[in-house]
RNA sequence: GCUGGGGUAGUGAAGCGGUCAAACACAUCUGACUGUAAAUCAGACGGCUCAGCCUUCGGGGGUUCGAAUCCCUCCCCCAGCACCA
């Protein structure tokens, strides 16, 4: 399949300024991508634009992958209803950090240049940045810029000069990228179209060339029609301290049937045979799951590694599956104390589920307990009764666990 | 600064002297059905030493046998006006 093919099939296509996408396919492109460190960590909505990249990689195109230091102390006014707070430069550092981190993980065995805006920003000078770049920006087209508009205009949340120029600084990075690495094409968010203007026009009127931007879409939930990686409790990210491995896993296993193709698109480098055979299989028997389950396993492969994947299957064996926690090497013991919350015996069953964070008061444990919702290896807990034997796994509902060791 | 309207449990929103731990909706949790899904139905949803008691209705003070409800005061939000430009 082509590049260009691939594209499409995966829907990685929101808008481009490429008239015939196949231009992909018959000639090398050094493209670039930028990545927003206002967060310590990647989600999984930057994890698609992340595949995006490695789809071009593996089609031999050359990449710069840029973590935007300066770019995220300047802050994106984007898609924002209001002014967002400055981040100090040492919290902007260790992100940028944490991204340069996340990025080389993802893209490991491939070939690819990393960049930190901030190495041409900093020794930039006031004077030369609106002489060189915001000479080139007409007031007039940069006013009709839909989010400007919306944060200037009548009920707007109003905008300070510093997110007003933003715009410029993205842009000036292609233009940067352009004439270091001879850059041509930038990837991005769909949200960053106008932005990557910027730097085509900026290219064209400084060089007279022609550079190029595809845009990937927002990934939507099918399901419930909204931003997709957002769960109840927060957004899904790559790093394991603020979403477990487990956790990650079971967001994938989780997916509705709707979306599991989708996603697999997007989140695998599965071929298309493999992919539509899964369809397949899933539309022939949904409660096989088989397609989620491939999702889940490929893609905590990717973003952590196969052993752990390995170890949080093992784990999910025990806690959805029939096999009891005794069952437990004592290494496999302290791998899934890894991913639940985890007491010591000798308690009731009302205490255990408090230290657990199972629930949020002792009445609630009662509660549950009447309810007929916590259940203890396997048998349904009726009375408060004290736990003795370890190890022990404590089960609220279906999907809430603790480990008594 | 003035005038008017507000601040009630996770959110929205009723209540306007006792029957208020506070209607209702949403969110959440549990159960049933399932596929660790969705939808649907049922229950729960301040705390505790749990047929009882304790702490809550922006903060503090007061009136009253009794206050989320009345009065005083302070803080905060919204709308309009004025001041400023």
């Amino acid at each position: 399949m082509t590049l260009s093919e691939e594209l499409r099939w995966r829907g990685f296509i929101n808008q481009t300024t490429l008239e015939n996408l196949t231009e992909l396919d018959t000639k090398e492109w050094t493209f670039y991508h930028g990545f927003d460190a206002s967060s310590d960590s990647q989600t999984i909505g930057n994890l698609a634009a992340m595949m995006l990249d490695l789809v071009f990689l593996r089609h031999g195109h050359k990449a710069i992958l840029l973590a935007g230091g300066a770019t995220s102390l300047i802050g994106d006014p984007g898609g924002k209803d209001e002014e967002r707070p400055l981040q100090s430069e040492e919290t902007i550092r260790y992100n940028v950090a944490q991204a340069e981190k996340q990025l080389r993980h993802i893209m490991r065995g491939h070939d690819f240049t990393m960049v930190n805006n901030i190495d041409w920003y900093q020794s930039m000078n006031v004077i030369a940045f609106l002489r060189d770049i915001g000479k080139h920006f007409g007031m007039s087209t940069l006013v009709q810029r839909d989010y400007i508009q919306k944060r200037i205009g009548e009920g707007g949340g109003g905008m300070s000069f510093t997110e007003f120029s933003y715009t410029l600084l993205q842009g000036y990075d292609f233009l940067h990228l352009f004439n270091k690495y001879g850059c041509t094409l930038q990837l991005a968010g769909a949200d960053q179209w106008g932005n990557s203007l910027s730097g085509i026009e900026l290219i064209r009127k400084t060089h007279a060339q022609q550079a190029h931007v595809i845009t990937l879409p927002l990934v939507i939930n099918k399901a419930t029609g909204k931003k997709f990686g957002k769960s109840e409790a927060g957004a899904i990210w790559l790093d394991e301290v603020k979403t477990s491995v487990y956790k990650f896993y079971q967001f994938w296993l989780n997916i509705d049937d709707e979306g599991v193709i989708d996603y697999l698109k997007i989140y695998t480098l599965l071929s298309k045979a493999d992919i539509d055979a899964l369809e397949v299989k899933t539309q022939a028997a949904p409660q096989k799951r088989a397609a989620q389950k491939t999702l889940a396993y490929e893609v905590t492969k990717l973003v952590h590694s196969e052993e752990r994947v390995n170890n949080v299957m093992k784990v999910t064996e025990v806690l959805f599956g029939n096999q009891p926690v005794a069952s437990l090497s004592k290494q496999e013991l302290t791998d899934l104390a890894a991913e639940i919350p985890t007491t010591h015996s000798g308690e009731s069953v009302v205490k255990t589920l408090l230290m657990a964070g199972l629930a949020g008061s002792m009445s609630e444990a009662g509660r549950l307990i009447k309810n007929g919702g916590i259940s203890l290896n396997g048998q349904k807990v009726t009375n408060d009764e004290v736990i003795n034997t370890t190890p022990s796994l404590l089960k609220k509902g279906k999907n809430s666990f603790c480990l008594i060791r």
